[in-house]
DNA sequence: ATATTATTTGGCAAAATAGCCAAATATTCA
DNA sequence: TGAATATTTGGCTATTTTGCCAAATAATAT
């Protein structure tokens, strides 16, 4: 790998890993449809506050999100403008997995 | 969250959790080309054999890859059929994001 | 059979990550 | 000011991940 190589490897990698953490993948579908703030997210999570704070500080330092002061809140909005493109394509391979499993078993009989 | 929501985001995550590493995300990236064996792939990341293969059973166990014997050689291929889709949008943010950077300099000066 | 080449596996130590609690910080409101 | 609420940070432990080496396995050719 030239340098150049590892550089942009690296940081695309980055994006991919911050969103490769259940919390943090259901954030960005929340923040997808709307804003929210810290406690919300945190209820819809169920882990310690703490802990969602720092996963979204994690998803901000990738760029993923930003976050904007309202009074006391924290309110946090999805940056990425094709998290759902993204998503689809998961998606296929999730399917293209389950389809394969089944053709397997199928083999099987 | 529900058990459902759960379930769907921990498959999700899972595959973006594997490609969300450097040597993986370039595998990826050069499996989109043509298929490729361990020792090329191995030449071209530069990291021990045992290491590469431990990554490529990691992206296969994802469903990301493939392999398929050819005499003493292995060859994986992609699976995932819109990686290079999926990296298009990872490259958004990254743009994104230096677009950002660049702005906050200029406010800056 | 043995040597050679390719790949995988086991095992280990170092590094990174996750998640909790407690404490610190910030903001609003009475 | 002091209480209440929201969020972040520090610190800690447990778990996971990474990457190397050495050894095991597989396939081929001599």
């Amino acid at each position: 790998m030239t340098e150049a190589e590892t550089a942009r490897t690296e940081s695309r990698a980055k994006i991919l890993k911050a969103l490769g953490h259940p919390s943090r993948l259901y954030i960005g579908e929340k923040l997808a449809e709307k804003p929210h703030c810290v406690h919300e997210l945190t209820s819809l999570i169920g882990s310690d506050t703490s802990t969602v704070s720092k996963h979204l500080s994690l998803l901000k330092n990738a760029g993923i999100i930003s976050d904007k002061k309202a009074g006391t809140l924290v309110y946090y909005s999805l940056e990425a403008p094709c998290l759902l493109r993204l998503l689809e394509c998961v998606e296929l391979v999730i399917r293209q997995n389950i389809r394969k499993q089944l053709a397997s078993l199928g083999s099987v009989d």
